[in-house]
RNA sequence: GGUCCCGUAGCUCAGUUGGAUAGAGCAUCUGCCUUCUAAGCAGACGGUCAAGCGUUCGAAUCGCUUCGGGGUCACCA
């Protein structure tokens, strides 16, 4: 043993006892503060408990370095004084070890099986308690130029999901979208379709609508470029030759003339993006995708000049010779900010401004998310800056979540290198590659299922993969996207997560089958190691569903899913359920593994990510 | 250049307010199905936590410096 010191104890009955509301951690951690009491006549503040290292015994580990200095004795002897102490005089910890200065706690069976009992007959277990408060959580935002890619489903993954963690912490959450309709972008689709499209629709082309509107906004940036290289063969200068090149001049006017309400370039516009929804529609319905309230910015771009104005007034803003609008956030280390044009229009800026007071009052939700990517990071610095600057009461409740790039092993992804990921074909790649390892993989588990039903598995199976891969990351980071990985189904994977609760359903039917009643009630066995660490892992779910809400990180409850699959899969190959000859037992893991399935099933649920009966 | 983010095993990533010998998955290699779903389990291999200095009983985590990668600094959105 290579430890200074290394102590055991051990108490050998342990009485039972009646825990209301069981929560070991923080019985263990509040008895910690009454054993030095008891010990030092000595108050300490919050007792910090983690989790035991595996090599080591014990669940609960109390780290005693800290108390040296108050308590004058040396981490060691601190630990075996209070390990005493709770031995004696509680009924949780039944056994401690000391190595330096960490205490090992070892939980009683007796309290494993009260925290068992009260988890499986909670049907809420883990969802929290409401909190009365409201939060807006605003996703996707796509344009109306292009089909969604790679990067949107990111967007869309992370807020689905960190609006069920957040409904699952106890808040009312209204999912929000902010369709981007109108401006330059799809002024350009729309003239290379008038010039080129010759009356092309989704159902003459069978293209998705908004892959063929897609198709035009390509084909415009094609004959786009190939003007200017005329100008430039010709002596043009290049950049006069992009500002003045025939095509750009004739979208900056059909951009006025839908300002103006031109019938003809209306009646264009609304065509088009009809197409565009319909095909946006069938994404969102793919992917399990949907939203409260969906805004279009067509009818909000020109929101915003009322508060330029009570800016003004304020002197929150200040005017400049040629009539534009600013802002100095210099003293909040950002700088200064243009808020209106000098010909008196609108900027992003003055939209967000205008939107977000307009979902305040739509909805007066108590938080704001907005679900943007971190190359926004300093306009929502200056977006909320300047709405605690205006004193509005939720300046401080608003809140940018920002995510990374999602970059392919090849390097980034550009929209006009052609090296986007397109997301339909993407889910459907996905579902063809379950349905590829499925013939390998699933011998003849999927003999019962119709063509229509195995082709349901294989799409919750393709997008659990992508769903899963997407969201195991930590939001904030830049992350890279392999494309063979994100279909693997075995190892860290939403797929493997999905087998797991498919298992414990097999169990489950079998046991049925057998006519084995499954019993509400735990009986008294004793519970072998990794049972504990099962009903130790299941009881820090709620917990871990606030973590995320507060961090609003799905990546945590992922994790979670995953330890928690992993840990089941290790006890079904340790212990047998149905074969178990104590019939107590065998009642007993049938209820813990039912509240294994169950939990996979929130967990999974919380991050969009539905659960197959078999596979 | 100002400013913000990132740098952990060959690759992709965990590492929750500072805690024990830094963990998973993939890849490579080796075992385990007449037994509840092997789409599984177990094991091996793999690290100067970018580098340096500092703070402390203790640093991947906090501070400073350097190097490397990226975002952003539009009268675009």
């Amino acid at each position: 043993m290579i430890y200074i010191s290394y102590f055991c104890a051990r108490k050998t009955a342990t009485p039972e006892r009646f825990y209301s509301s069981m929560n070991i951690q923080e019985e263990i951690s509040s008895a910690v503060q009454q054993a030095v009491a008891a010990l030092y006549q000595q108050e300490i503040g919050d007792v910090i408990l983690q989790p035991t290292n595996k090599e080591f015994e014990g669940t609960y580990t109390f780290v005693t370095f800290a108390l040296t200095k108050t308590l004058r004795q040396a981490p060691a002897q601190i630990g075996q004084a209070i390990g005493n102490w709770l031995v004696d005089n509680t009924s949780v910890v039944q056994a401690f070890n000391v190595v330096q200065g960490f205490l090992n706690l070892s939980v009683a069976d007796a309290a494993w099986r009260e925290v068992l009992t009260d988890m499986a007959t909670n049907p809420s277990f883990g969802t929290l308690p409401a909190t009365g408060k409201s939060v807006m959580v605003e996703f996707s935002s796509p344009n109306t130029n292009k089909p969604l890619h790679l990067g949107h489903l990111r967007n869309n993954f992370l807020g689905d999901s960190v609006s069920r963690i957040l409904a699952a912490n106890g808040y009312d959450v209204i999912k929000t979208c902010i369709v981007n309709d109108r401006g330059v972008h799809i002024c350009k689709s729309m003239l290379a379709y008038q010039r080129f499209g010759n009356g092309e629709t989704p159902e003459s082309s069978g293209m998705k609508g908004d892959h063929l509107i897609g198709k035009y906004y390509v084909l415009f940036d094609k004959a786009y470029k190939a003007e200017i290289e005329t100008m430039v063969a010709q002596g043009t200068d290049k950049e006069v030759a992009e500002k003045t090149a025939p095509l750009m001049q004739t979208v900056q006017q059909m951009l006025r003339q839908w300002e103006q309400g031109d019938p003809e370039i209306i009646a264009l516009w609304n065509k088009l993006n009809t197409w565009v929804y319909a095909g946006f529609d069938t994404t969102y319905r793919s992917i399990g995708v949907t939203f409260d309230k969906t805004y279009y910015e067509s009818q909000t771009y020109l929101l915003g000049k009322e508060i330029i104005e009570e800016g003004l007034q304020k002197g929150v803003f200040y005017r400049k010779d040629d009539n534009s609008v600013w802002i100095d956030l210099t003293e909040e280390g950002l700088d200064q900010k243009l808020v209106l044009r000098s010909d008196g229009t609108s900027v992003y800026m003055t939209q967000d401004l205008g939107t977000t007071e307009l979902k305040y009052s739509d909805f007066n939700c108590d938080r704001q998310i907005w679900v943007v990517g971190n190359e926004q990071d300093y306009h929502f610095n200056v977006l909320f800056a300047i709405m605690r600057r205006l004193e509005r009461p939720y300046a401080n409740e608003l809140y940018h979540l920002s995510y990374g790039m999602v970059d392919l092993p090849t390097g980034k992804m550009k929209s006009r290198e052609g090296t986007v990921v397109d997301a339909d074909d993407l889910i459907q790649e996905t579902t063809d590659a379950a349905s590829a390892a499925a013939d390998d993989a699933a011998k003849g588990k999927l003999d019962g299922f119709t063509e229509a039903e195995k082709t349901s598995l294989f799409e919750m199976l393709g997008l659990g993969a992508l769903k899963y891969y997407l969201l195991k990351v930590d939001p904030q980071k830049r992350m890279q996207f392999n494309p063979a990985e994100s279909v693997d189904l075995h190892g860290n994977t939403g797929p493997y997560i999905q087998y797991v609760y498919a298992r414990i359903r097999s169990v489950v039917r079998k046991a049925a089958e057998m006519d084995v009643a499954i019993d509400g009630a735990i009986a008294a066995t004793d519970l072998d190691d990794i049972e504990q660490q099962l009903i130790f892992l299941l009881s820090q779910f709620p917990q871990r569903v606030a973590d995320a809400g507060q961090n609003l990180a799905p990546s945590y409850i992922a994790q979670y899913a995953y330890e928690l699959a992993k840990t089941f899969n290790q006890f079904y190959d340790k212990l047998s359920i149905l074969k178990e000859t104590d019939a107590e037992k065998l009642n007993n893991r049938l209820i813990l593994s039912n509240l294994v399935a169950e939990t996979i099933r929130k967990a999974m649920g919380l991050l969009g990510i539905d659960v197959p009966e078999k596979m």
